[in-house]
RNA sequence: CGGGGUGUAGCGCAGUUUGGUAGCGCGUUUGGUUCGGGACCAAAAGGUCGCUGGUUCAAAUCCAGUCACCCCGACCA
């Protein structure tokens, strides 16, 4: 490729709207174009990139078995109404119409459609196991489209599905699954990466992993055990508390503290500390405005996706009105009218005694207040966050760690979810209809490549990784005004490229800063740099991108030099080839 | 969907308070001088000022509505 003839422009200035590294680099190296929100053209670096990570991706999904396969983007809705998603998937799903008023979807993920051509595929046990894939463009109406690639409405993503016909041999098939994952996100140099639990949210299935790419921008919260190596998404981990020394035999007694309406101010008036206190969070249903109130040690927040799943509907932030009978900072347990009212107690209060609570009298606490004793048994739930320092659901030791991380791919154990709602059966040994298991793998492209700029960039553009990046060379040359340094440019240009090394040549006539700056945000990881100065010596220079080798190699040696180059750069990642 | 912000040339921005010929830097084109980290000089091209309506002799500027985008939150395989 000629950078003279590469369509796209490269911006010194960095975008307005780019608050995140990754996005504002592929901005101005000409990767990326918004079309709108969370849609993006991506340009030929771009889409360089991300055949390679497809190619990695084929190569590791084709070695655990897989069979490629395409399925349609826009969907009879009928697939989703067997399933139940048509309705249960909020608007994110694209619905539309057809000319004949049929209901169609845009595939947001492909469970249904793949379910539609296993079952009539696979109607003997002999045909198990098996998985198919494709990758394929997602629509995704997301609220909120942000971060350039790193979330996107339209995307490219690898998503696979396995089918089996026991758990073990699902089992079997996912820790294969995770391995090639491995594979996959250190062959595409994403480094940081690691396997976290997850919760299965609407994919539905019970045990469900996260890759996840280690980084203060992530949006997702991880929680990280220093003691046992327990790794899981925060949606996923068991709050778990010790309440032993909180215990005492205090009488349950009404107190006045006006004013007093937050945690801060009740403690500090009643010089309690905060993990003495009985803390009232207030929401309310979607459907029908219903209050939800859960109460949690004062010390500890509520994580709203487990309260959600606690309470088996969505719910929001709930406004507290005068008609609800609710004393907004007086909320406590004893008096609530729990006929109107849904009560969620959090694990964190179990077991504990004295606590300060609302005395659902304005102005008013108890103090002394002992769940079992002065309320009666209750069913508790798990719906806190963790905290950092807090203890290991595992292990038992305080020794978790709280990070932030990028989901660049997934794996779930679905079960039958999907076989059953879309009645899919196999005859087994016994003659018997059976319904087989699955699992169901994703991986963002785009996202991926966007998380590897992340990860690997300085302040003057991408360190790609060889086994990603757009081009594996580049040349520049300087004063390609001049007869000579153009010459041998373009004579080492076509050497390397006979020699199969992906490689763009600046062949431009512009000034030695513009040459280096775009090379830079380009981020080819070789450079040779062809100018009068060491022509003269009859040499050129050899560098990285990352400046580890800078050394000066005569012409005639530079294309061995090149190849060698290469040969150690791939191997650094993908092992000795 | 709630809160905040921004829409003026390909990109970054000024101009809006106080209505009066649409500007600056980068980039682009042409000519010349430079030449190892985003050079310099000269000339030039490029804009329905997001859109619609209103006020006015006159609107980028004032008023009303609307759309789009960005950020925070909610949401999210």
């Amino acid at each position: 490729m000629r950078l003279s003839e590469l369509i796209g422009e490269r911006y010194k200035e960095k975008p307005a709207d780019c608050t995140i590294e990754s996005h504002a680099l592929m901005v101005r190296g000409g990767y990326i174009k918004q079309v709108n929100t969370g849609v993006y053209t991506l340009l030929p670096p771009a889409r360089r990139i991300t055949h390679k990570i497809e190619r990695i991706i084929r190569e590791e999904m084709d070695a655990i078995g897989g069979q490629e396969v395409l399925f349609p983007v826009v969907l009879p809705a009928d697939l989703w109404k067997e399933s139940g998603r048509f309705t249960s998937v909020g608007k994110e799903l694209v619905r539309l119409t057809d000319r004949m008023g049929a209901d169609m979807v845009l595939g947001m993920t492909h469970e249904e459609a793949a379910v539609h051509l296993a079952r009539d595929a696979a109607k003997s046990y002999a045909k198990y196991p098996f998985m198919i894939y494709q990758i394929q463009t997602k629509f995704r109406d997301e609220p909120r489209a942000r971060g350039g690639l790193i979330r996107v409405r339209e995307f490219t993503m690898k998503d696979a599905y396995s089918f089996h016909t026991t758990q073990a041999d699902l089992e079997a098939y996912y820790e294969r699954c995770y391995a090639a994952y491995e594979r996959i996100f250190k062959r595409a140099g994403c480094k940081n990466v690691i396997a976290v639990l997850s919760d299965s949210g609407m994919m539905g299935g019970k045990i469900a992993h996260e890759f996840m790419l280690l980084t203060d921008i992530g949006e997702d919260t991880l929680v990280l055990c220093d003691n046992c190596g327990y790794k899981a998404n925060i949606e996923a981990c068991a709050s778990v508390v010790d309440n032993t020394s909180l215990s005492d035999t205090e009488e349950l007694t009404l107190v006045p503290t006006p004013g007093m309406a937050t945690i801060e101010e009740v403690a500090g008036f009643l010089k309690k500390p905060h993990n003495a206190t009985c803390k009232a969070v207030v929401y309310q249903k979607n459907d029908d405005d219903g209050y939800v109130i859960s109460f949690l040690r004062g010390d500890l927040e509520i994580h709203e996706t487990k309260l959600r799943n606690a309470v088996g509907a969505e719910i929001h932030a709930g406004s507290v009105t005068p008609e609800s009978g609710i004393v907004a900072g007086f909320i406590g347990p004893m008096g609530l009218d729990t006929k109107k009212i849904t009560v969620v107690f959090d694990r964190s209060l179990e077991g504990i005694g004295a606590l300060v609570c609302g005395a659902n009298k304005a102005d008013h606490h108890y103090t002394g207040f002992n769940i079992e004793r002065d309320y009666g048994k209750v069913a508790y739930a798990d719906v806190a966050r963790a905290i950092p320092g807090g203890i290991c659901p595992v292990c038992g030791k305080p020794a978790l760690r709280i990070e932030n991380g990028i989901e660049v791919g997934n794996i779930f154990q679905l079960g039958e979810k999907y076989t059953r709602s879309m009645d899919m059966q196999y005859l087994d040994e016994n003659g018997a209809l059976q319904y087989p298991t699955m699992g169901c793998y994703g991986i963002g492209v785009g996202r991926l490549a966007a998380s590897v700029c992340e990860e690997s960039h300085d302040e003057y553009g991408p360190l790609w990784p060889i086994t990603i990046a757009p081009w594996e060379a580049q040349i520049c040359v300087l004063r390609a005004d001049q007869e000579e340094p153009k010459r041998v440019g373009e004579e080492l240009y076509a050497a390397l490229t006979k020699a199969g090394v992906e490689t763009i040549i600046d062949d431009r006539t512009v000034s030695a800063g513009v040459v280096f700056s775009e090379a830079d945000l380009i981020g080819a990881p070789i450079r040779l740099t062809v100018s009068p100065r060491n022509l003269v010596n009859g040499m050129v220079e050899l560098t990285t991108r990352d400046k580890r080798v800078k050394k000066q190699i005569p012409v005639s040696e530079t294309l061995a030099a090149v190849l060698e180059l290469k040969a150690q750069l791939f191997a650094e990642i993908e092992g000795v080839l």
